[in-house]
DNA sequence: AGTTGACAACTTACTAGTAGGTAGATAATA
DNA sequence: TATTATCTACCTACTAGTAAGTTGTCAACT
């Protein structure tokens, strides 16, 4: 961890806010007195509350995309991979959040609509990596499966994004940790 | 359809704002404009958006009992049933919404807690209602899976949710048709 | 039949508080 | 001395919510 900025703090403010309560239930003020500082601090590195939450999301997704690259080289195994995933999202539900691609997209009615494809994005590379994760999994005889990877990758992709809201609004943990082992299992 | 009252109409205007852009970014001035009414008039039948938001969801809830009490009256098949179920989820998408149930766990963290428990007993009634059908589908040779009903339908229920989601972030119905797709013929 | 009272539904006009955002002064830093 | 970062002080628009008054309907009393 080094030099934490005033700027990466206003970020990790907002995102935390942000995965929390929802993409539109947060405001200046909440960061700033969080924060310690004025409102027209937060103005000065974010002019308007746009330029946040578009860096907000370009920021989660090339740090989810660092995480997934993490993930590919610490583990060869194609299903030690996948579950390494779904801890990825069982670590956010800990702290009582949700997904922010997952915030955005429950939240894309109320969103200024140039945010749309770099959200569309987030989902597809998502979905691409669990699909390559799938097949080379298969091939190697570590994962079964019946059908395309991509139609299994978009599943597995649903279901945790479901499962954590689900298992949010319920404020039930093992909900999110019964749906993970099963998603698993059915891929032995 | 019988006479609609302006307090059906609040709670339909209300719920159509929270299902499209989340519930913490509607107002009374929202709702007070699409229907020609003032505000005052709101704060009439609902004194407080607490009061809206209490009778929204509890009404979202027993509409959706009736809906699964129509499905079961009308096909017997389980598959069909199942069917049925996932056609309730692709209507909301049509319009640019997501199931309030979901939108509602995603802005928890905003939200009064005591409407925790209703929205609990939501997912609770879905996971219930889908993993009877499941069991006795499977029984009766109309569905194919392993483990316990109850693990399945929570599978089910995570992923038609997280594919709403995901669909409506897109902006891309066809996702949602691809996913509940997959979904039904993996019980094939 | 005509008046009265009560109530439901709605209005206008207002409140205090909060939203995002800006101008201009000031402090810290290089 | 510039530049960067932060501040105070403010603005306008909008938020939920309230008070008090107006309307229409309907039943009870005379």
């Amino acid at each position: 961890m080094v030099k934490q900025s005033t700027r990466d703090h206003i970020l990790d403010s907002a995102q935390a806010l942000a995965q929390t309560r929802g993409f539109n239930a947060y405001s200046y003020a909440d960061i700033a007195s969080e924060l310690g500082v004025r409102k027209a601090s937060i103005h000065y590195h974010f002019p308007s509350k746009h330029d946040l939450e578009t860096e907000l999301l370009e920021r989660y997704r090339s740090g989810f995309i660092a995480a997934l690259g993490t993930i590919e080289s610490s583990v060869e195994n194609g299903m030690e991979r996948l579950k390494r995933y779904t801890q990825l999202y069982a670590s956010t539900l800990k702290k009582n959040q949700i997904c922010l691609g997952g915030m955005m997209a429950s939240d894309v009615g109320a969103l200024p609509d140039d945010l749309a494809p770099s959200l569309k994005s987030f989902f597809k590379e998502h979905v691409d990596w669990l699909a390559n994760v799938m097949s080379a999994g298969k091939k190697a005889g570590e994962l079964n499966f019946e059908g395309p990877a991509q139609a299994q990758a978009s599943v597995f992709l649903a279901a945790l994004q479901g499962g954590l809201l689900i298992a949010n609004g319920m404020g039930d943990e093992a909900v999110f940790k019964r749906l993970g082992d099963s998603l698993l299992a059915q891929l032995q």
